[in-house]
DNA sequence: TGCTGTGAATAGTTTCACAGCA
DNA sequence: TGCTGTGAAACTATTCACAGCA
């Protein structure tokens, strides 16, 4: 499938340009080129024709994309077309959230299982789940078949409960600590860093 | 101080690259290389060197850098030694969890006020502060004098939210929406989206 | 006519390789 | 000697511009 590598650019504007064809299709709306959805995601149009032309040719000449069409096939690129089991470490604050979070546009990820070290959060429920203590992780992940492991832990804790989820056969990991991780080459890992962001901002507003 | 326009990845690793020198300053560590900087942050050398390049030169040749003297300089360059003041509009799972979020390494930061648009919201405590209705944000945002606005609302009032800090007169937005925001051209905006990181993953995983 | 798909041109970023200096 | 700082080279990504087709 993966003639070439495709930048995580890409990737992360497929995955855009399929919530927007979303929204289009909620509206009944059947048709659209490459100029307007570069407008509403705020791109170039040749990025999008070159994105998409990584995978194959989705449009027709002198009309533009069908939109039902052209979301289905970014769903099959993406992966959005299963359903993806997930794990969580670290049932605080922002753990507690992300189980809260209802993914309206997004019914294809579940959590499945919620993992914490703190005995006194064991047992307890949160959102749908229970939360079960973290050395039943390996064991739990491979029987529950978790696909994708998300640590919201303390950074400390990070790394220990990356090692929990590849024994348990994890491959993809998305990451809410502060901290480098070490994962072996068949492993991928996103990071989420907010604190990231902020040193952005106040930067650009210190720079003037 | 701007001589030329600076690539968000360069200060995006900029301040990783302080975040470890905070952390070699903890263990008393007075110089590092930046063939050291480099593997602690998985980059390669020269990129570390042509970095700072667009700052001016910290560096002593045949020894390294100063531990201490570079963190402060990244610390000023960044505007990460001053205190800024945040406020965050949208006090549900994600937004109640940010304010009780600790920002250890980051004293820097700080949320001043809480607003959200529920009636039901409005007066209940989150953490240290007490949440105020929407309609008073752009006369608190100036009184308090708010510089950096965090989105944690539905999508749906993401851009009103928005409208409301840029008429208190904050210059920097936060966003944890999955929307695209309008914003003037002298406003920067930063988002948070951790879906496009989970479809990110579903891609690799599916792809092989 | 009005769009897509794509080669060519441009722009931007990373890495190499080494001069220069403590 | 062993590092930084940096021009040049290599690589990657974006945009232009237009042929080709419904």
């Amino acid at each position: 499938m993966k003639q070439t590598k495709i930048p995580a650019v890409t990737i992360n504007r497929l995955s855009f340009y399929a919530r927007y064809l979303f929204l289009l299709n909620l509206k009944d709306v059947n048709v659209v080129s490459s100029t307007q959805l570069a407008r509403a995601c705020g791109v170039n149009s040749a990025q999008i024709r070159k994105d998409l032309a990584y995978f194959g040719q989705f449009g027709v000449r002198g009309i533009g994309y069908y939109v039902k069409d052209l979301l289905a096939e970014l769903q099959r690129i993406l992966g959005l077309n299963k359903k993806w089991r997930l794990g969580l470490v670290g049932v605080g604050n922002l753990g507690a959230a992300l189980l809260r979070h209802t993914h309206i546009h997004h019914p294809g990820y579940t959590f499945v299982n919620a993992f914490d070290h703190d005995p006194k959060r064991i047992g307890v429920q949160v959102g749908n789940l229970i939360v079960d203590p973290v050395d039943e992780m390996e064991e739990t992940v491979k029987t529950a078949g978790i696909q994708i492991g998300v640590i919201a832990t303390r950074n400390k804790m990070a790394q220990q409960s990356v090692d929990r989820f590849i024994k348990g056969g994890v491959r993809g990991i998305l990451s809410f600590a502060t901290v480098q991780l070490q994962i072996p080459p068949d492993v991928h890992i996103e990071h989420v860093d907010f604190i990231l962001k902020l040193d952005a901002l106040c930067y650009r507003l210190t720079a003037n």
